[in-house]
This record gives C-alpha cells, sequence and structure tokens, in this order.
DNA sequence: TCATACTACCTCGCCTGTCAATGTATATAA
DNA sequence: TTATATACATTGACAGGCGAGGTAGTATGA
C-alpha cells in the first residue's frame, strides 16, 4: 500500500537536481548513478526521469545539450542553472523540516506518562 | 514549487493511522491535533482527510462509528483495527528506510575526496 | 433577530505526477 | 541473427490532493 514513489513524489526533481551538482549528466547514467545510491532500493521509472527533465528544463532549472558521441546511442546532457541551485538548497533545507515534521506525526512524542497529553518537545 | 502535499502523499493515511493509535478521535479533532504537533506548519485539507478516511475504512484499517453527542455537531469517529496497526508499524519502518534513502540522494556523501567516486557508508 | 464565527461533516471535479506500454536507434557479444 | 545493453521519447490510464462548494448545529454579541 505504501508505495515509495508516492513519498519521492515530491522529491524526483530535487533529486536529479542533486545529482547533477556533481557535474552534467543524461538520463541513463543518472539513473544507474540512483540505483547505485540506494543500493538498487530506488530507480526513477524512464518515463518519470524524462518527464521531470523536461519540466526542470521548462522552468529554467537545468539546460540541455546533446553530447557529441560519434558512436553509440546519442545523450542528451543536462547542466544545472543558477536557478536550479538555489531550488535545490531551498529544497534541501525544507526536506529536513519535513523530515522532522512527519517523524513527529509518526511517532510517539518522548515522555509519554510523564505529561498527560502529547507536547512536542523537539521544537 | 516543492509542494508539501506531494512530500506528504504518501504518508497521509500512515499519519492518520499514528495518530489513531493513542485512540480513537474523529477528523476534525485529529486534524487541529496534526496541527498543534506542527505548530501549525502543517494541516491536511478536508478534502484530503476524509477521503483517507473513506480509502482507510474501505481497506478495513480503520472504522467508524457516531458519537453519541447530544449537543454539537455529530462526530465520526475512528477506531484503527489491528490490520492498521500492522500497516503502521511496517509504513514507519519504511518512512526511516526512505528517509535514508532521500537523504544519500540529496545530499553529499561524507568524505568527498577521500574516495574518487560516490559511495554509500551509512548503510 | 440577525450576522458572524466556530464546530463538524461531505462531495465534485480539476490538476499534477507516476508509470506501464510502446516505439525509435545504435552497438556488441554469443 | 538473436539477444542484450545503451539511450531517448511519448501516450494514456490512474491515483491522490485539494479548491470550491454544500449541509447543519451552537454560540455570541450587536
Amino acid at each position: 500500500m505504501l508505495v515509495i514513489s508516492d513519498v519521492i513524489r515530491g522529491y524526483t526533481d530535487t533529486i536529479i537536481l542533486a545529482q547533477l551538482r556533481e557535474g552534467d549528466s543524461y538520463g541513463y547514467e543518472l539513473n544507474k548513478r540512483i540505483q547505485s545510491i540506494t543500493d538498487s532500493e530506488f530507480e526513477l521509472k524512464e518515463a518519470t526521469l524524462y518527464t521531470a527533465f523536461r519540466r526542470l528544463e521548462d522552468d529554467a532549472y537545468i539546460i540541455s545539450y546533446w553530447g557529441d558521441e560519434n558512436v553509440g546511442a546519442r545523450r542528451r546532457y543536462y547542466t544545472i542553472t543558477e536557478k536550479g541551485l538555489e531550488l535545490y538548497r531551498e529544497n534541501l533545507q525544507d526536506w529536513d523540516k519535513i523530515k522532522d515534521m512527519i517523524d513527529s506525526l509518526l511517532k510517539d512524542v518522548c515522555c509519554k506518562g510523564w505529561l498527560s497529553r502529547p507536547l512536542l518537545l523537539q521544537r
């Protein structure tokens, strides 16, 4: 019932931006890298990946260019823009907040019984 | 651009289950509680909340009954079932894994430069 | 008494992101 | 020549979130 892509949903774009920070890349490689980082526990489906690229490029968070391979399949490389980098930084900060928020919504607050009703102590 | 509800998406159901663990509750109260826990940084929109209730009840993760208020608006209370509790526990475990996964995808792996290519050390 | 606000529930229809399925093209190894 | 890997792209179905709208009771104060 819990579909991982639903959790990731809001973060596919940010994940792509995060990877592009480390240098230009293209779809296929980027996805392999993601699989490798997550020990193959996660991958972006191709359809998802390429629609995300379109979205990001339409909004000027990345720009693309064709590689000049004279052998093998052609590759479309992507570069993160300054705007994209800013977005990445913002989203990263948000992520840390959201993480804590979900944690506090999913887990018992400590000291149950010490106080009669739940209190959020870590904020 | 980063819409919180997209991140939460996969977790609205689990959040509801988590709250019901602590005792029966009804929509309005549950949402107030969520707002209070998150310092009003988050709320479930009513439409989202009630559709989630339907979904969860259809799948037998919760059951509902009408409160016997003889004053004020009627309330529909929800109880978490054994099946719901199991789901909650599973999803909570998944959350901890997914959290780490997203972290590793968004953030630099430590020791950059120490190793020439990214490695996931925390797994 | 009338307006306003809060409690409490519900539904319709749009929007957006995911993804299965499908298609294209090149290269290489069996 | 058949299969597999690389590499990109699109279409259409599906699901969840949610704005907008609705119902109905209670309370308060002007």
